[in-house]
DNA sequence: CTTCGGTGATGCCTCGTGAGTATCAATTTT
DNA sequence: AAAATTGATACTCACGAGGCATCACCGAAG
């Protein structure tokens, strides 16, 4: 059934409504509407029969607002200043200016790269909001998948269907060892050595591409690796690190500056690499504008 | 200088925009709101070209909403909410079925006639509010010249130039004494046997006339009257009495019930008498459609 | 009392533009 | 490959907003 249109008068009539209602004098409403004064007149005339009651009285010498007058311009007023601001606005939106960016990212992120990023972006568009929030890579993908964030840091496993990204960070992982530690006394280490320590690893399912890989990598080298804990966030690992849970695998450049009471030591011969991209959906057909800004300043020439 | 009609779109535009970014279908919508499909096509697109920003996306298959139409859609549905309720409001507030009167009223309308006014005026008029301000007759004439109220409860003094009343209140008065009182044992009293009691009243300034009346009353009886205190409003009259500050004058409707601790004696002679009317604005250009609601329940066939 | 100036409403005409019909172009479905 | 679906475009028509001229009414000034 159609949906009738249910308006009986249009923006036009409000706005000669609120002139009139300022000025209370057809004539100088209608100079000030830069339209003959009978065409105001018949305007107004209009309105009232639509919405059913008289706004003004006109005797002839003198024009006042009615009770249902007086009541329309209060309303009329915000909706009319409402409607004039919409236009800059959603220019402002459009042009990538203004709005929000949804972005997850891990710990690593936040420990290397995001924070500088956040900076430059804030100086560059202050009027953008960004909804930062940290999960772990196997969320991302799923909420980039299902619209719910615009772009996020992660640590890309196999390939990633349907995303553009940009690699950001590429390293060969180190140990992280209690400070204590009788193997912190080697300036480097290889992972056979690493066979009787227990491991603070994440859980697999944040990213099982990574934690397989680890574990194959245990496998070459011939050590059957004991997994003490698994925690998430990833800033908790150190601290179980630091009160002699276990080691933990970290980038060099997480591992800067070095937090109290660990050690870090790099890793020789074959060990897991660890890769930190910016992903954001490809071939978007409605893309928010604010994001191609924060893509500007996160992923430049992307 | 002309200010420019400042719109370039009308609600139609964004009546149709709202139907397609809820069907998100340019045909459906078309249908719904009852034109034919190009009509809607080149509203839109005018709409897109006044705002300066795509709305939509039209991929010939698929129809989605751009980051700004995204958030105009957001804009538009309450103000189109709101101004389809705006006609409905305006007819019954013309009809005098909805809206504010503002009501002063005297202490001793309040202890009289109003309770009762109020009660019925709310059980046929649900939806007018009123505001209602206690205020002494001078005042209540300031108001209702400065157009401040819309009608008040008052005592007249001698014409109200301008204003239509209706008188619902006149009584001789009595005279309110101490319980303990040595004159309250009298079941009725003259003015001239009061000559030694001091005396509650009112300022002068708030009903002069009235106030002269009185004094004029005792000065035909042969007394000088000692006033003792000035109070207002009235009901602090009462207890002033009661403390055994003095005695005052009041209505015989105005001692029903009487309060405890006090005594009312009628008086012999010649007494002030109270007038109590209902008093508005005669041939108001736009009355309040709610305050003919008003005097219909306060002052009818007024 | 008459006249004049100012005000909003009315009649008539013109022209812009919203809407309908037919059709096209592009893409998906069969 | 053909058919169906969908939004855009071309063309025409008709409604109505706006302009001009004028009226009707009222107050002020003479």
């Amino acid at each position: 059934m159609p949906r009738e249109y249910q308006f009986s008068y249009e923006l036009r009539h409000l706005v000669y409504f609120r002139e009139v209602a300022r000025t209370l004098h057809f004539r100088k409403a209608a100079e000030a509407l830069a339209v003959a004064q009978p065409a105001l007149s018949r305007q107004i005339a209009q309105l009232e029969l639509a919405l059913g009651a008289a706004l003004f009285t006109r005797s002839r010498r003198k024009v006042e607002l009615t009770a249902a007058g007086r009541a329309l311009a209060e309303r009329v007023e915000p909706i009319l200043r409402g409607l004039a601001a919409v236009p800059g606005e959603l220019r402002a939106l459009a042009e990538g200016e203004t709005g929000r960016v949804q972005v997850s990212f891990t710990g690593l992120a936040m420990a290397t790269v995001l924070p500088g990023i956040l900076r430059e972006f804030h100086r560059a568009y202050p009027r953008i909001r960004l909804e930062l929030n940290e999960s772990p890579t196997s969320t991302q993908l799923a909420a980039l998948a299902a619209g719910e964030i615009a772009c996020g840091f992660f640590h890309p496993d196999t390939t990633t269907p349907g995303l553009k990204t940009r690699e950001l960070l590429r390293e060969k992982n180190g140990v992280l060892l209690p400070a204590d530690h009788a193997l912190a006394a080697s300036p480097s280490l290889r992972l056979r050595d690493l066979a009787a320590v227990p491991w603070v690893l994440f859980p697999r399912t944040h990213n099982p591409g990574f934690y397989d890989r680890v574990l194959a990598a245990f496998s070459r080298a011939g050590v059957t690796p004991r997994i003490a804990e698994e925690v998430w966030p990833r800033a908790n690992a150190v601290g179980l690190v630091r009160a002699g849970l276990g080691a933990t695998f970290m980038c060099p450049s997480e591992a800067r500056p070095l937090p109290e009471g660990v050690t870090f030591r790099p890793l020789e011969g074959p060990a897991p690499e660890s890769r930190l991209v910016i992903g954001w959906r490809m071939a978007e057909m409605n893309p928010e504008p604010a994001l191609a800004s924060f893509l500007a300043v996160a992923a430049p020439e992307g």
